[in-house]
DNA sequence: TGACATTAGGTGTTATAACAGGTATCATAT
DNA sequence: ATATGATACCTGTTATAACACCTAATGTCA
């Protein structure tokens, strides 16, 4: 019996255990779906790593979140917060400021500017989850979702 | 009902659509098991990519594979593909031999040195596999690489 | 108060990823 | 035989990721 991600990896030979062929499907579907994001935010300036970024100060509203709760808050684990911070704000599209209350901290809040792109941005992301995902079962996501988080859990 | 993924991100709001949850769990277990991996892999000296590229080589023996061919089957697109197979055969792991019958490709096989590399490595990489995977039944693997599989299709 | 640890950012450097061309080789067709 | 196009690789450049180290600010405790 031959996988379907066999045949997309040119794999002349099965997979040795039922968790590598899962392990590797995931990181191959990761991949897939990083790749469709980064395509449809590139028209608009944006990388998958900027998007998190600004969907994550919108989420946090104008109070906004310092450096290491946005780091906290990522998808991947990115250093240099700083930076990919300061390339936000040259673009506009998030603020930086100091806390008067503890000033080793830096609240980063999401500009005007950076919510409209957002709601730009939201229609093309959108259809990238609904061409990858849209398709599957309830069960199917909830499955998914369940064993997912089993992964991420460990035992 | 708050999921485990909306608290692994702090997040206050609950995911507006499965579709939605599915896709962000995707990539944040990836994100998860490629940490892993790297960290099992760093005191080796070797990145996942190379890993990757690597068991690829090892996959082909000794008629070894393009440049091209390695591309094909990597798990997420990489350009610049040359310089990566410069850094593994300057390391030693592979070596590269213009093909005589079409000069255009560069034919990259694994070297012994290589072999034995990957031969160390395994256990630390099966361990990662184990300790996020092996608690899963079958069926729930299954289900995840059906699942998955569906979505790399799309509709 | 002063020493010390902790936390959050910043900075400097290097390596790699990403992108845009450019070149050599081969296949194809006139 | 020559022109054309396609393929595979290489090269130069830029931006970003990754890493190590450093500084400022705060908290803690003798």
């Amino acid at each position: 019996m031959t996988s379907t991600l066999q045949t997309e990896l040119r794999q002349t030979r099965p997979f040795p255990r039922r968790t590598t062929e899962a392990m590797l499907s995931i990181l191959r579907t990761a991949a897939v779906l990083d790749h469709q994001l980064d395509a449809a935010l590139r028209p608009h300036g944006l990388t998958s790593t900027q998007y998190n970024v600004l969907r994550i100060l919108r989420g946090a509203g104008t109070e906004g979140l310092c450096g290491r709760e946005v780091a906290d808050r990522m998808l991947a684990r990115v250093p240099d917060v700083p930076r990919l911070l300061e390339r936000l704000e040259r673009m506009g599209l998030i603020a930086r400021e100091r806390d008067p209350a503890d000033r080793r901290h830096v609240t980063g809040r999401i500009t005007r500017k950076g919510l409209d792109l957002l709601e730009e941005v939201t229609p093309d992301v959108d259809a990238v989850e609904q061409a990858r995902l849209g398709h599957l079962s309830g069960p199917a996501l909830a499955g998914l979702i369940r064993g997912l988080a089993a992964i991420r859990q460990g035992r």
